[in-house]
DNA sequence: CCTACCGATCGGTAGG
DNA sequence: CCTACCGATCGGTAGG
């Protein structure tokens, strides 16, 4: 539905190789354009940071990008990609963690509270420049935001049959725990701010429940 | 420190008549370029959404724009203007009503995930179109967005000395209240999400902790 | 409220 | 990886 350009490559997934074997200098310096973007987008919001400010910071032109990148949106897209990738092989290993499952929930909760407070503009970047992906970017991106949110229902489910939180449903729970501490880039101030008691008050709000004793 | 145009105009709120006294018509007229002017950015944002689309869908030229409005971005204060007072007379009296702690925050709770899922697109302009705001105008919402918060916060606080929820410190209480119901615009689709359902998750995620007799 | 238009920005391409 | 450039868009102004 949406207008796409007819390109005459088969099929392929977004943001493939131009090359068969990309180099390691290819790659390299993708990888640099990739963080560069980032900060560009970060400072100055997807629309307004342009392909001329990002070569600006490298050094570059703005066509020599096109060498590296076919266009702004698969820019965006590799953006996201690799932070979606890191962020859920850091949450895979946190739900894989030996821990009763109301330690793991809480566990759940206190990371990405901590996590977003730590860089609150960069997350201004993931949860608002999403629409600006390309129909094609955008099926791969909510491939691995369904996983990030599973993990998160799988958090809920267990606590909920360990009797922790009575019947909700799981998929509600974990989008709303999700933006609870996902909302936080919205305010956060770091120089004013305390992560740590925020996540309290966050593990406290949602399990403050059961067994608190609270110092 | 941000760059200002640097008028003749002495001092002056963010947004004050061009006339004296603005005629009704004037004012009517106005309304109705606001309303499309939301329109057109919710449907493609405010970096997309041109001065001439909304200018095409009153069937006027862009150019007669700017006697009823000096700039874009005053346009997008007044959207925002416009809405966040209607916001908080509701939930004004929303707080004003005769009830209990515990019922006052599930209704502050309840509203806000209703008001979001109704319409989750309108939010995408004000949760994040904030960033585009004029300095000027962004001292003006953000004073009444501290009433909002301060609302919320007054809640959370009537009850935690209620004894329903214990102590945590009611800014941040609040700030994740608000978050989770307000992330709901990132992922509710009417069309396949329960908003009452949904609604009932929240309460329950957050006050489920007391007298709860799940039915 | 309109016609006409400016100045600037920007993504992307040609062609090397 | 660069120079040069196109085509389009857009906010805003002049002047009526």
């Amino acid at each position: 539905m949406t207008a796409k350009a007819p390109d005459q490559s088969p099929r392929r997934g977004p943001g493939r190789p131009r090359h068969e074997t990309p180099s390691a200098e290819f790659l390299e310096r993708r990888e640099s354009i990739i963080d560069t973007a980032l900060e560009v987008f970060k400072q100055r919001g997807y629309d307004s940071g342009s392909l001329d400010d990002v070569a600006a910071v490298l050094g570059l032109r703005k066509a020599s990008l096109y060498y590296y990148v076919r266009s702004k949106a698969e820019l965006l897209y590799f953006v996201f990609d690799r932070a979606i990738n890191r962020a859920l092989e850091r949450l895979e290993t946190l739900t894989s963690a030996d821990e009763s499952p109301r330690q793991r929930l809480e566990a759940l909760i206190r990371h990405q509270v901590m996590v977003v407070s730590d860089d609150p503009s960069l997350f201004t970047v993931f949860f608002d420049q999403r629409p600006h992906h390309d129909g094609e970017y955008e099926a791969e991106i909510q491939k691995k935001e369904r996983r990030y949110l599973r993990l998160y229902a799988q958090g809920v489910t267990d606590d909920a049959e360990a009797g922790v939180l009575t019947n909700i449903d799981p998929r509600y729970a974990a989008q709303l725990v999700l933006g609870m501490t996902n909302w936080t880039y919205k305010w956060f101030d770091p120089s004013r701010d305390d992560a740590e008691a925020l996540a309290d008050a966050a593990v406290q709000l949602v399990l403050g429940s059961s067994d608190v004793d609270g110092d």
